[in-house]
DNA sequence: CACGGTTTTCCATATTGTGGAACGGAGCGG
DNA sequence: CCGCTCCGTTCCACAATATGGAAAACCGTG
């Protein structure tokens, strides 16, 4: 069915995450097609303003177009223009990493990130996707998810670190916990070095649509330090919840 | 040529700018197709992940996919994360909300947007564009754009408010006074009642990249405060091109 | 339960995408 | 300066593929 259009899309997408332009052989290339069909694939893509033909010509670039669609999908989720101020401010007060972050199937997506300018940049970005199983806001929005995405994240678990939670009946008995405490922490179990802490927000109808996080180095993050903080970003994201109407706890 | 993929595009598009899920008839009655044609098309974006059907079943709506893709695409424009803070930093000091953008042809894009919490909601979004011949940071851009830009945006010269700049030569003279000041200043040229100061960015070859504005109601952006805040955009311009190895000025 | 509104499935038709081969240019080395 | 090679681009006959009509399953409602 539509053969035309999933190649069309996996070009797209290909030249998306692609860091430089690419030509058509090359394109063919890791589409496994011919050539004369990448490039009829590509002169399409240019004619609906998806890509565009580098100067000097020969080489093809996604432009901008994609973005601006993908912007008007998560304008639609207003959480991302509510929480901002208060993503900065946590920052502010913390000198910590905040993100704010959606479940995506079992996974996590970043839709928007406040680094603080004295740390290293850090590795993820943007509208990465992370199992949401051993990541802080993963585990703060997997305990509030329907069962069924449950099932789809426990198909998902694989240990990215030693810390990793790996065991079905373990990862139950912690969403319990983190339900109970009304947020999620983390030691080093996604990325070595790296504690988060996180906390749920609240849509209008009181269903979890997102979930604040703050991460940062273990030095940092010591479990004393943790302590004091977790009432933060629980404050924090409660305030959120209630700014996008959400009932009181 | 592909028709298949366009119409497949554009299903995406409509989808995407849609404020609720789409059914079938809805789609097709949109994009002038038949019923089954959008049925076809909307399974085929279901497989390849680009849409989602709704629970209970019978619509369709746009996944983060396309979002994610994009947002690797404005990751590679590393001006965004670089100039994140200190478009924080203008916000804080001046109350006024300040933007990014970067040209698309003889547009304008904002690619990221800080608003002071004291003011009403903006209409402008991230991920929107307008004409840059009568937006501030469009202005500035146009003023350091290529030839072939400048044609194009002769040609997309409409009025929006009866301030909006309509004659070429005029355009003209302005743009060479924004080259000689460093930075531009708009006076409800696009939206009624509000003014905008704005100044260049320019990347690693020196050449402008992006530019940072700031925009406000007229009662609080009187020309005495933009006479007083130009300098402060343009430093803050400055100080972001520097921090992407621009050489000197 | 029957109705009007869906979404979904099926199928013959020809439109449309397909891949091979041939063309035109750019860059390189002899 | 020529001939080589590697690229993007064009062309075309063929067949795979998208097409739309009609009919079937579906769902909520009166």
């Amino acid at each position: 069915m539509d053969k035309s259009l999933g190649k069309g899309l996996l070009a797209l997408e290909i030249l998306a995450e692609s860091e430089a332009p690419l030509g058509v052989t090359a394109l063919a290339g890791r589409m496994g097609i011919t050539k004369s069909n990448a490039h009829r694939l590509l002169t399409a893509l240019v004619a609906t303003g998806y890509a565009e033909p580098t100067q000097p010509r020969g080489s093809y670039a996604s432009s901008l177009k994609l973005w601006r669609l993908g912007a008007r999908i998560v304008a639609r989720l207003d959480v991302k223009s509510i929480a901002a101020p208060h993503l900065a401010r946590l920052v502010a007060e913390t000198q910590e990493t905040a993100n704010l972050s959606v479940l995506d199937g079992p996974f996590m997506v970043y839709i928007d990130r406040v680094e603080t300018d004295t740390y290293i940049r850090s590795y993820n970005r943007i509208g990465d996707r992370h199992p949401a199983h051993c990541t802080g806001t993963g585990l703060a929005l997997l305990a509030h998810a329907p069962e069924e995405t449950l099932a789809q994240a426990l198909a998902e678990m694989k240990p990215h670190t030693p810390a990793t939670i790996t065991d079905p009946t373990a990862l139950a008995t912690r969403l319990a916990q983190i339900r109970r405490l009304g947020f999620a922490t983390t030691r080093a179990e996604f990325r070595p070095g790296i504690n988060s802490i996180a906390a749920p927000i609240r849509g209008a109808h009181g269903r979890v649509v997102a979930a604040i996080g703050l991460s940062g180095p273990a030095e940092r993050l010591k479990p004393a330090r943790v302590k004091t903080l977790a009432p933060l970003v629980a404050a924090t994201a409660e305030k959120v919840s209630r700014l996008l109407g959400a009932p009181a706890p």
